[in-house]
RNA sequence: GCCGGGGUGGUCGAGAGGCGAGGCGGCGGGCUGCAGACCCGCUUCACGUGGGUUCAAAUCCCACCCCCGGCUCCA
């Protein structure tokens, strides 16, 4: 366990020394998907993020209790519905599934609970309920509940925004709902003709949840009044959070988060990515381009999380390029066979694992941390070159690199991926008919089979101790 | 208008007063039959512009320009 942690809190706007509620347990609410779409490369990121932070927390010791809302049910999954006249349900579990997958590609931990929002709906109420009889919210003209904010003192203290100097954008209905303030939001929307089929009865009476109570409740009822740490996209930071602090504190008259951590958005091509710029990428959209969804993997956690990261298909190839480096680094280790280095060698591990942590401590300087492996693995090469290092001691590095891919999380899932079954033996007799080119030096017939090798996805390399195989992905044709 | 975050080499990106992080790309060299992998060198007077502070500024201060975001659904 370690409390070196520190991490950059919204809320303080610094970076403050992390240590949990209750030692040794963190409690972790992400906020999640509206599974009205396939999720993009931007909410990727924000995803990503999360489980590095995840990782390390568990890295450092600490038991996580990671909670991630999935919302199924919003304006637009409501429109979706109606338009395609199916079920609720039936439209949300074909995103849910996606996301999920997605998930997993991107080798993204799994949390402790997914709980739904349409799932929660009488926790929603009974929180409704409790804000209306502590006089935090009233009901609209049209039957509508909305939190009053002028009700809430501290409204305002995450985005640090004063209401009174927010401009009402052209899309705020000031009157339209019956709203006291403009700024006050919905806690419950009563039903209305557009809603179709989509409405719960309740005590409320007929309607749906708003937008922010779900989280509110959610991440109450699986952690507590009084989270860790709340984290999403900066984007979130208001309404959203601002809203959901309003509701819970108001409610519980606790603190209802001690650590809120947004990660920053993702531009392509040094644009806002958008559908109607042409530049808005799903994960599967570049999988079907050919990339692996580990180098996606890659370039988005390597930009720290509070930077804008500038999503581009040349950064793409570089992290596809950096992640091939990395196992070829860890296929080389298998094969040392020195005499042993020794101490210089006990002294270069040591450091990359001092520096490695004490940078992931530093508010998850993962950037830096990859600067710091990249130069061990290049002293490590250098002492490979000149054999120098023992199977004993190759062994002990790769312990390591695995050590730091538990945060990383590419390593060893690629290397299952490109795992070396048995060839085949068309393909093993093409590398025997090579072999025998090469000892008649008939060049031309040794380097024609290794082409047509390589289009079968099967790099052959020539070393001092005989032919060397492994398993890459064919290369793809140019965009 | 109000409130944030930025502008670093061919490119992506760390750093936040004093040795040019790292990845990727390109070129050259070593190794190789040739490649590949790996190593070395170059690409490098790198830090938006103009002032200022300092022995010393990418880093601090001032002014300006530009980009992105929040204020409206958004990761």
């Amino acid at each position: 366990m370690s409390n070196k942690i520190h991490l950059f809190n919204t809320l303080s706007r610094r970076k403050e020394p992390f240590t949990p509620l209750k030692e040794g347990k963190v409690t972790l609410y992400t906020c999640g998907p509206t599974v009205y779409d396939f999720a993009h490369i931007g909410n990727f990121r924000t995803y990503v993020f999360q489980d590095i932070l995840r990782r390390w927390l568990e890295y450092r010791g600490y038991k996580v209790i990671q909670v991630m809302n999935i919302t199924d049910v919003d304006d637009k999954i409501i429109a979706s519905v109606n338009r395609e006249k199916i079920p609720l349900k039936e439209y949300t579990k074909r995103y849910e599934r996606a996301f999920f997958e997605d998930l997993e590609a991107l080798n993204i931990e799994k949390a402790e609970y997914y709980p739904r929002a349409t799932e929660h709906i009488s926790d929603m109420v009974a929180l409704i309920q409790k804000l209306i009889e502590k006089g935090y919210a009233y009901r609209g003209d049209e039957g509508s509940i909305y939190f009053d904010i002028s009700k809430f003192r501290e409204y305002g203290k995450l985005s640090k925004i004063k209401t009174e100097q927010l401009r009402p954008g052209a899309r705020v209905k000031t009157n339209h709902y019956g709203k006291e303030s403009p700024y006050d939001f919905a806690l419950w929307k009563a039903w209305d003709k557009a809603d179709g089929a989509v409405f719960w009865e309740t005590s409320l009476g007929k309607g749906r949840p708003g937008w922010h109570i779900e989280c509110s409740v959610m991440a109450m009822k699986y952690l507590g009044e009084t989270l860790d740490i709340h984290s999403g996209g900066v984007d979130l930071i208001f309404p959203h959070h601002e809203n959901e602090i309003a509701q819970s504190e108001a409610a519980t008259g606790k603190p209802f988060v001690r650590y809120w951590l947004h990660s920053e958005h993702l531009q392509v091509e040094g644009q806002r990515m958008a559908k109607s710029l042409g530049n808005y990428y799903t994960l599967r959209d570049l999988i079907a381009k050919g990339y692996s969804p580990l180098a996606v993997r890659f370039l988005l956690l390597s930009t720290h999380y509070r930077q804008q990261l500038n999503f581009t298909f040349q950064a793409l190839e570089a992290a596809e390029n950096a992640l091939k480096r990395l196992l070829n680094f860890m296929e080389r280790l298998d094969e040392a066979d020195g005499a042993g280095v020794g101490e210089p060698l006990k002294k270069l591990m040591h450091e990359v694992l001092t520096k490695f942590e004490e940078n992931m401590d530093d508010d998850l300087n993962v950037t830096e941390a990859l600067a710091i492996l990249f130069n061990f693995i290049r002293e490590v090469n250098k002492l490979m070159d000149k054999n120098k290092v023992s199977q004993a001691e190759a062994k002990e590095i790769r312990q390591l690199m695995y050590k730091f891919d538990k945060i990383l999380g590419v390593i060893e899932k690629a290397e299952k991926l490109f795992e070396k079954g048995k060839l085949s033996r068309e393909i093993q007799e093409l590398i025997e008919k090579r072999e025998e080119a090469r000892k008649l030096k008939d060049w031309k017939t040794a380097d024609e089979i290794r082409e047509k090798l390589r289009q079968m996805g099967i790099i052959l390399e020539d070393t001092p101790k005989g032919v060397k195989w492994k398993i890459r992905r064919p290369p793809e044709p140019e965009f």
